[in-house]
DNA sequence: TTGTAAGCGTTATCAC
DNA sequence: GTGATAACGCTTACAA
């Protein structure tokens, strides 16, 4: 362990410890000479500050909590990238949580992030409710991604997902789609929940009623993907695409469909939703709705940043859009 | 933020600060009143103890670092959930940084975590040199996963990559390539320097000499296994098949050869490593070597935990196993 | 069983 | 500019 305290560098040096402290912050002036003292002292006896003392003394850490739906999906993971990033410039570091989608685990990480005493928190994600997340952190900057809360004082960063599931519906439709099943995603998550908004107003616009013959849930895994197709194929449903509630929900159906002897896009086309890393390189390059994750994680940074300095911030919502790719065959012009 | 400390339980209570430590860790016996009263009063008051102040006081944290390779990889991702599992049995909990794989902002990560006095620490990959860690980690229990270091006195959780990429070169050999392209990884980084070792000994073996035309370098990503392959069919080499550093590096490889209009794995067979969730589902599903990643973390988690309660533990090395799906053509029986 | 008091390593508030 | 000294919130001997 590191037993160097600033009282074995100030008694080196010979001089008290609170100037020590001041060398260190380097804010307030101090004599060249026992400047120096000090800092050949630090560097002589390989002196690392605690950072505890320091937090519990200075009311602040310099770290901000960042806890993540879950560490591993490639949407999240892009976030936390975001938010690394726009950390990096600042003097405050990022600490990790995991809630792993459970919300027991979501709330005891939020609990040991917060009382590590970070100065701010960004919630990546997540299904705690804002009676959860006020009672946790009172007072504390909080800025939450990928979420929005109906009648909160939270910041948000989030993505319109209504808007992203519309669009994707819409461009099927538009290429001449009639038969779209949808992969929900998980029933209970907000994102699943708005995308199938979407998807059943831009069935509406065109005077279509959705059929919930051609609606199944999954829980945003490629395995959950392949369960849908299989559900669908074996209740003989009569479907042109499918719409897929994430990137990797498609990765599975895209397969199940290869086993049923179904093409993509020839015989079913696929559309996905949030433009994973992979989701370019899969066979056929998937067609899917982008959320600019990285970004959205940048943008909470920024915003916990301001918050911090005690500037305000507002929530913000960022913009998705459509990739085309070609996963998605156009029935409209149709010929083969 | 939370004003309650244990001084205003104590008042409230009517008991000293002492007891309600005590009635809060449960280990002395208290006398059941008093305790109760801790108890009410902690609820009512809402209290939450700080982990900061206690570490301080106690010198333990409670936690243990977690620093990952870079996060938003999925064999580093896979690892970083096995560590989780693995601790969430204990009182132990996870706290993550993110080296992205830079050796600066490793170290800076490292930092860190010790000086937040995390218990023991988990390093996932990385490229910092023992010396460093030993200078910022001096004495704390510590446990390398996915790398290993030549001499020295840390605990290992580690695959054997040369005889990873040995498998994956020989499954192709059998199946009768014999232009077998290596898109290397990063050159500096070891798992992909014993890959490739282990593809030259393959070769060798069959008293076959490494063609240095058909081997080209990658970061690992998927886009470095376009440009590979883009190099190698530019550069006009004839192979039968491509071994990659990684599945994501496959990912991109299996791209490039669809827009050079070869076929996988009628035209060019190809191999990846790691077996990333996602390496199921691409067409055709990736014939990889497969890391058992989240069991390296558990076991990581495993060892930390021994480490700390005084145990021993010594290094181990885990077994990968070649999964055979359908990027590889057989050309030993060969008809089309 | 319980209370007193001395730390843990820094920062922050004062005087000087 | 600089040095005592009191916090910071909790743990832990040491007494009682």
């Amino acid at each position: 362990m590191n037993k160097v305290t600033i009282d074995d560098i100030a008694k080196v040096a010979g001089v008290s410890k609170s100037t020590v402290s001041r060398v260190l912050h380097g804010k307030v002036a101090v004599h060249p000479d026992k400047k120096n003292a000090v800092l050949t002292a630090t560097r002589r006896l390989g002196f690392k500050p605690n950072i505890v003392a320091q937090s519990l003394a200075s009311g602040r850490s310099m770290t901000i909590g960042v806890l993540t739906q879950n560490m591993g999906s490639p949407f999240y993971d892009a976030i936390a990238q975001g938010v690394i990033a726009g950390l990096a410039s600042s003097n405050y570091s990022p600490i990790f949580a995991d809630g792993q989608w459970q919300i027991p685990k979501e709330l005891s990480a939020l609990q040991s992030l917060v009382g590590r005493r970070v100065d701010g928190l960004v919630l990546i994600g997540g299904g705690i409710s804002s009676q959860q997340i006020d009672d946790t952190c009172d007072g504390l900057p909080i800025v939450i991604v990928a979420r929005t809360f109906a009648e909160s004082h939270y910041r948000c960063i989030s993505m319109d997902n209504i808007a992203g599931g519309y669009a994707a519906t819409r461009h099927l439709l538009d290429r001449g789609h009639r038969k779209i099943a949808i992969v929900r995603g998980l029933p209970t998550h907000a994102d699943a929940i708005e995308r199938y908004q979407g998807y059943v107003r831009a069935l509406e616009e065109l005077g279509m009623v959705p059929d919930p013959r051609l609606v199944v849930e999954s829980d945003f895994s490629p395995e959950s993907g392949i369960t849908a197709v299989n559900e669908l194929v074996k209740r003989g449903e009569r479907f042109s695409a499918i719409f897929a509630a994430n990137d990797l929900t498609a990765f599975g159906a895209r397969l199940a469909l290869d086993q049923h002897r179904l093409r993509v896009p020839d015989d079913v086309s696929l559309i996905g939703f949030d433009d994973q890393l992979e989701s370019a390189y899969i066979t056929p390059p998937l067609t899917t709705y982008r959320q600019p994750a990285r970004e959205m994680g940048q943008y909470a940074a920024d915003a916990i940043l301001k918050l911090l300095q005690g500037e305000e911030f507002s929530s913000l919502q960022v913009h998705g859009e459509l990739v085309i790719r070609h996963s998605v065959r156009d029935l409209s012009t149709a010929s083969v």
